[in-house]
DNA sequence: CTGAAAGCGCTAACAT
DNA sequence: ATGTTAGCGCTTTCAG
């Protein structure tokens, strides 16, 4: 009933394949350049032919790092995070790091399981997207965290009262432009769908938006929630009340979606006979023939801060807490 | 310069907060069941109050299994393979097991890596879409887990001399489902774009299509790649060439997407201008309002099938190598 | 139900 | 440039 890997292959079979210590073969594999060129040949050789491969559980119980990064989004199916992940990867692989990467699926329960395999594998840091946008999110793998002292990056979703370093998006910022360009548009009447009323990051957008047009504008504001359906939801809810708005702002990419379903759905035609600015570039709308003016985040510039974050903390040249805040660009 | 993780918590520590040996610790995580109620709730109180976490590690280091299945999908912002990621997960966590996931980014290079990480791991199974489907696709680490005994189950793009199992779609069947829909449509020209001309599964997709078709129909089949720009380029090439024909056929998600975004903007109406049929849902498409016929595979049966393959490898109760086929539904 | 001893495969520190 | 020794944190015998 058992699953005994049947043949396990271990540095001690190279090592007698290839007449060295098996020292000579480990070091064969972690700082070849102390391995004579002829010596490494014979070992990597014998290696090949055995199919032998460094057993990272072995490895990472003796070694001081394990030189790998664990990264945890709430869904890699929005291409915000996907994106992200891909960058950060390929930044950690520049610096030598690989990248662990798990998706919560929105569940606080899944997460904290992550959170406790990543520290079981030992990763040097932990770069996290929360679940819960709640202000006063506070798990309790938190506090196990800071005890291990295992150096922790927040990513796209702040939270005040954490003891944790971060890389943000400038929200207020965000808002403001959209205020802006609503101004500039001269519009009469705003519909603001954003994300869950106890969220900063939903709080922030809104009342960035709202600096800039208090004065000149009838808004309403909407909380509902940062995904799709339940934005569509609202949004339904909302066009059987009232009268369809100068323009909707979608606050993430999956209310924006939500927002053009329902006007959609109900024979609206984007441009024509409703407008939508979005923060967050909206997903496929190139590839449908759309465009919606909105603010984008530099995904790249995003995964850089936040692994060189990382790895300045883990080198310890970066004791303080303290947070990177990256601005949106308008995109027409 | 290092990281030394500033304060590990091991059994030890919990188990003289305790006051009992590391072994029953180490049962109170792994076979619970063996120790007496009341000494249990003591050690896991006493593992909270630290912080303390099962090192991984560690545990497969001993252990005989490390009860994580590896998953490598070429993609994951593809919704099909990160939706199959998510139901292989949780039919994985309601068998115990983990999964561990990563995304090639299409990559040989990755790929390799990415295996030699999962061997690394301890992973007792691990589940494959590769990342090229070039029929005689055979990199080395196909001898290297055939050697290793680590069961192999590939997923979606069938290479038909490994050595491995796999759960993949009834691609002719798809093929003919198609070509029955077009000849109830009485269509007179069909344009499909499929993937690479090497490729098993654009091969198979095609010649189900045209088993039905040939005698009918007035059929430009174009290899292109199962990518999203390259269908659009390979669409917009095509446009310039030809007349539009009645139906499309986009033999992936991607390759739909490419033919809708190049017509779109060329100015034709999807159902109004042209057609499309799709292998694959349309992502995104029921947001902005279209629909187009297509063939959806059950992603939950594929999961499942997959995960339940690779678990009865893992114990034995599957010794020969043989596959699982799934078939799609036509979808109006 | 609990414990003592051994060792998984690897690498750091110290030889040589 | 290579080898020797010790031990990472855990689980698996085997004893009690």
């Amino acid at each position: 009933m058992a699953n005994y890997r049947i043949n396990k292959v271990t540095l001690d079979n190279v090592a007698q394949l290839a007449n060295v210590s098996k020292v000579t073969v480990s070091r064969a594999f972690s700082q070849p350049e102390k391995v004579n060129q002829t010596t490494l040949k014979r070992i990597l050789d014998a290696a090949e032919k055995v199919g032998y491969v460094v057993n990272t559980a072995a490895r990472n119980l003796r070694a001081k790092s394990s030189k790998t990064i664990g990264i945890v989004t709430p869904d890699l199916s929005n291409p915000f995070f996907s994106h992200l992940a891909k960058f950060m990867t390929e930044e950690a692989h520049q610096n030598g790091y690989d990248t662990l990467i798990f998706d919560s699926y929105e569940s606080i329960h899944n997460e904290q399981n992550i959170i406790d395999k990543l520290i079981g594998y030992g990763v040097d840091a932990i770069i996290l997207a929360v679940v819960s946008s709640e202000i006063s999110y506070n798990p309790p793998y938190f506090k196990q965290l800071k005890i291990l002292g295992i150096p922790v990056i927040l990513l796209d979703r702040h939270i005040p009262d954490s003891p944790f370093s971060g890389v943000y998006i400038d929200n207020i910022d965000c808002g403001i432009q959209v205020g802006r360009y609503l101004v500039n548009q001269k519009v009469k009447k705003v519909t603001i769908i954003s994300g869950p009323k106890d969220s900063l990051v939903a709080q922030e957008r809104v009342s960035g938006i709202k600096m800039i047009l208090e004065n000149y504008t009838n808004i309403e504001t909407i909380f509902a929630d940062f995904l799709m359906n339940e934005a569509y939801l609202a949004t339904v809810e909302h066009l059987k009340k009232a009268n369809i708005p100068d323009y909707f702002v979608g606050c993430n990419n999956q209310i924006s979606l939500g927002i053009i379903k329902a006007c959609i759905e109900k024979g609206l035609m984007p441009q024509k006979d409703f407008c939508l600015f979005s923060i967050d570039e909206v997903s496929h709308a190139n590839i449908y023939g759309f465009k919606f003016p909105c603010i984008v985040s530099d995904l790249n510039e995003i995964a850089w801060q936040a692994i060189n974050m990382a790895l300045r903390r883990i080198n310890e040249e970066l004791s303080t807490i303290g947070n990177v805040v990256v601005r949106g660009q308008l995109q027409i």
